[in-house]
RNA sequence: GCAUCCAUAGCCAAGUGGUAAGGCAAGUGACUGCAACUCACUCACCGUCGGUUCAAAUCCGGCUGGAUGCUCCA
């Protein structure tokens, strides 16, 4: 099995993956919190991160890839309140458009999707064994965890416990023994709420994640190969993670830890204040889901994506560069007796997945991409009928497109495209023009021209 | 203030010790009966100052500029 190299955020170094399980590996990718349409920002790690699952699976892993949205949330109580609906009207109505963006933008389906509601006895279980064990303490309604009582706090984000404290914030809750203990149960009046043993309340976001993980990789003791998310949720989000997971099973949760950069708008960051958040639905209604698919890999995962009209719009000239050169050798494949192109078989992927597997280098992978649209289109040109090259070129274009997971597609030309093929071959052979313009004319009006 | 990361051509973007991939735009040329498509060629001393080294975009330090996080918070 070819090797494969990853930047682990834990320990900031590049790694050799080595899964627990040999030839299985376990993801788990921090999903959005769905409270409102989903902007292109939550889509960067969508994307990154099936990139990975895509690898892995090129390379011959078994993935079980996990990815939740979360439907506890003072952003979701919010917004549900000022649309006059339920919660659970509302976090059902973002995770369909979600579900829907993601099969657009040529994502494949976690495997498996928790939500916190339905882990809601898991969670109070989790938290329950945490206060039992001396982990987190009660102060009125409230669990919070005691950070003080895990080892090497601040590993993952590069921060030691000592600068956090002297960078704390004056804390308005003095109920918590110390700055930097956080919420595992919080005692609510408004909302959606539930019953424990502290009384009514939700819990706390880094919990949910860390029992959802727990529960479903039971069998692992709840420790993944690999935890994925943005870059904004090294610190508090994993880091918290981390800390409940030695806690409660003595594990570090995860042993990779990657992280994506964020997607800027013309250089600035995108937030609801600066008044620039683009949503999915917006860009892909103007732009297309696969020019934003292409503008994502476009970058290496862990540098920030500036998003201005001109890198879309680059990166959607280069992914119909793709289509075009993938939908002429289909055709002209189909015309020169291939009945079923998409069954060639796979030519090597070793040239392609090479940078792949060094830090996921997309960049680097677009350009053997490239060079092999360049190649395609010449030999087209140059092939005389002799389509031997062209299978190769169409297999190889097929198989970089799947792991991309870019989206392309050819017509099928059926019996009537393949004989009007052959009559326009002729009559160009026969320099019989006035006919050859006639036949273009006709297979372009059938959609099915090979430009 | 503390922490993490970044600074490569008009633009996007790789490369992390041995004299700068790729894409967009631009220019030149080729193919073609015509149009479109396509192909070839041209286009960078790597923010700045200093250090280490036979050798640095690549390592170290200063400076300048930028992104993000600092606890449930936008």
């Amino acid at each position: 099995m070819k090797e494969l190299r990853l930047f682990n955020s834990l320990g900031q170094k590049m790694e050799t993956f080595v899964p627990e399980i040999p030839g299985e590996v376990a993801v788990y990718v921090c999903g959005p919190t769905v409270y409102n349409h989903p902007h292109i920002g939550n889509f960067r790690p969508a994307i990154v991160f099936d990139l990975l699952r895509r690898v892995l699976l090129a390379l011959g892993y078994k993935v079980t890839y996990v990815s939740n949205y979360t439907d506890v949330d003072d952003k979701i109580i919010n917004r549900a309140m000022e649309l006059g609906i339920s919660e659970k009207e509302l976090t059902e109505s973002v995770i369909k458009e979600y579900r829907g963006l993601i099969d657009e933008l040529g994502c494949l389906q976690p495997d498996i999707t928790p939500t916190p509601t339905a882990y809601m006895d898991k969670i109070i279980a989790y938290v329950k064994d945490l206060v039992d064990s001396g982990h987190a303490y009660v102060v009125g309604g409230d669990v919070y965890f005691r950070v003080s009582s895990v080892p090497h706090y601040g590993e993952l984000s590069g921060n030691s416990v000592d600068s956090l404290l002297s960078g704390a914030r004056i804390e308005v809750n003095s109920k918590k023994e110390s700055p930097l203990d956080f919420a595992l149960w919080k005692a609510t009046e408004v909302g959606i709420r539930f019953d424990s043993p502290w009384g009514k309340g939700r819990p706390g976001w880094h919990t949910e994640c860390c029992v959802m993980i727990d529960s479903i990789f039971k069998s692992r003791d709840g420790h993944i190969d690999i935890h994925g998310g943005g870059f904004d949720l090294k610190f508090p989000h994993h880091e918290n993670e981390i800390a409940q997971s030695y806690a409660h099973n003595g594990n570090g949760l995860a042993t990779y830890w990657l992280h994506n950069g964020f997607i800027n708008i013309d250089n600035e960051k995108m937030s609801k204040s600066l008044g620039n958040v683009l949503l999915a639905k917006d860009v892909i209604a103007e732009y297309g889901a696969m020019a934003f698919r292409m503008m994502v890999l476009s970058a290496h995962y862990r540098a920030p994506l500036n998003f201005t009209p001109d890198t879309i719009a680059e990166a959607k000239k280069g992914y119909e560069r793709l289509q075009a050169a993938y939908r002429s050798l289909g055709i002209y494949l189909q015309a020169n007796g291939v009945d079923d192109p998409s069954s060639l078989p796979s030519s090597s992927l070793d040239e392609f997945l090479t940078p792949l597997c060094e830090d996921l280098n997309t960049p680097n992978a677009l350009t053997v991409l490239y060079a092999k649209i360049k190649q395609s289109n010449a030999d087209l040109r140059a092939c005389k009928g002799n389509i031997e090259p062209l299978k190769a070129d169409f297999a190889a274009l097929r198989d970089y497109s799947k792991i991309l997971g870019l989206n392309v597609k050819y017509p099928c030309i059926q019996n009537i495209g393949k004989q009007l093929y052959r009559e326009y071959f002729d009559a160009k052979a026969n320099k019989d023009f006035a006919k050859a313009d006639e036949l273009r004319g006709k297979l372009t009006e059938m959609g099915i021209w090979m430009n």
